[in-house]
DNA sequence: TACATATATCGTAATATTGCAATATTAAAT
DNA sequence: ATTTAATATTGCAATATTACGATATATGTA
């Protein structure tokens, strides 16, 4: 096996659980943290920022643009990636609704 | 390759990544949302409510737990599976943080 | 003790991810 | 037209993930 059987899920779940699986690597949050930060969206210097290759990088920036984390637009011989706020705001509002649930709830276990 | 390089990244990010990777397959998010919606942890049933075998589920239970995000305490032949609070505010405090910086920006791109 | 129930672990097959060197592509600059 | 710069794609090796059948373990019950 290896594939994820998501057919058995709901499209919520599939799409919190795909935007996670684009974060789940250390240097795709700091690229997000990356593109937070700057003001301007500086291109091309995330792969010096980070202590990989450039093809890593440039493989990592595409597994965040698949999940549509972000997106880039060409600018000359550069590209312009920035991020899409509608998603993180997605995410956002998932873990609040999650951590504000688990608030209200009366523990009895654990 | 295969192995992240994980040393290469703050601890605030490695332990970002490995709480979003951990919530990046959607069983796992299924039985996040089952644990939080559940009022007394009653436990075995998760088995009952994916559609997965029960090594599969047991072996997805194992990776959220590794990953702080629920604990286990054994109830005579049952396991009682909860979230760990602080953990999902942990992550409901970083995507706050990321998403509040994105709209404070100006954004002179894309 | 023997049995049933709940969960974990092992072993294994299929597939996915990570990382990079080599190479291709694209567009600006000379 | 050539060169340079920025980024993407390809190909490949090492490793990780996903899923499950078979089996082990542990606890309660007859």
């Amino acid at each position: 096996m290896g594939a994820s059987k998501t057919e058995h899920f709901t499209n919520k779940q599939n799409e919190i659980a795909i935007l996670a699986k684009a974060l789940g690597h250390p240097a795709r949050i700091a690229i997000l943290e990356y593109l937070t930060t700057v003001d301007t969206c500086i291109c091309g210097d995330i792969v010096n920022e980070l202590p990989l290759a450039q093809p890593t990088v440039s493989q990592h920036l595409k597994e965040l643009k698949n999940a549509g984390i972000i997106k880039g637009s060409i600018e000359g011989t550069a590209i312009c990636y920035c991020i899409d706020e509608s998603v993180l705001e997605k995410l956002q509002l998932y873990f609040d609704g999650v951590a504000n649930s688990l608030k209200k709830k009366k523990k009895n276990c654990c």
